[in-house]
DNA sequence: GTTTTATTACGACTTGTGTCGTATGTTTGT
DNA sequence: ACAAACATACGACACAAGTCGTAATAAAAC
């Protein structure tokens, strides 16, 4: 378990979120991604992704030809770890009961979300 | 169940759980509370809760002789709620049932814990 | 009533994030 | 070999958040 030095902000996340579903991916690729729902030009997230592998160490990349392939260098649940952390703890005054009773109540919760849980639960409670 | 404009930032959250605990605070009070755990001048504080109150909607202030008294202007729920969503979006690819298994993974789970969830589980299900 | 003290108001600076425009470099098709 | 197409590099700007110094003002103490 690797330390998180910031919090990615909300766009570094989502380009993280894109590569750990899959990895390396090129700038095109991600900013075809994000272009789906965002409106973004193409040197914003090449720039985000350039911040994001030299200044802070939340990419890494290598050449081939003439394009560059990035990669996530954090772990997801690494950065969910301590994301989620952080977040209880200025939301929630850090009672972690408090955050899971508010997101069942949450109403986007669905169905199959519901059984997944269910079924993780099951598990959990086999393991103890 | 109102509409939250922007995610109040840390610093934000920080003197709003503050007030959520006790209200109405004056600005020294609200600093004096901070300064148990950080290192943060008084105009520092004083500023940021000015700009909640007047450019943002988050607190209200009535005057008292020379002294202001400041309050929450949004509820506590209403942020979590809409904090949460973002979060799990941003961070849980709005997976819910993630976000359980992270928060619940993180600490020592006890049986009872697992009940109490399951029979939260049945209950949201019944409400489908 | 004048000085001291407490409180608020205002302006300024710094850093990080998001956003591009433009310049420069590299392939590739002809 | 040259032009068109495409990728990266670099610099710039706007905005928000966090920070504080100093000025102004009001209350209290003398």
């Amino acid at each position: 378990m690797s330390k998180i030095n910031h919090q990615p902000s909300e766009a570094e996340l989502e380009i993280l979120q894109i590569l750990w579903d899959d990895q390396p991916l090129t700038v095109r690729e991600i900013h075809e991604i994000i272009s789906q729902t965002k409106n973004v030009g193409y040197t914003t997230v090449l720039k985000q992704m350039q911040r994001m592998e030299a200044e802070k160490g939340l990419l890494i990349r290598y050449k081939e030809g003439k394009v560059h392939y990035y990669s996530a260098a954090i772990q997801k649940s690494d950065v969910q770890t301590s994301s989620l952390n952080r977040f209880v703890n200025a939301v929630f005054n850090g009672s972690t009961s408090d955050l899971i009773m508010h997101a069942l109540g949450n109403q986007t919760t669905s169905k199959e979300e519901l059984e997944e849980l269910e079924k993780w639960l099951k598990e959990q409670k086999g393991k103890l």
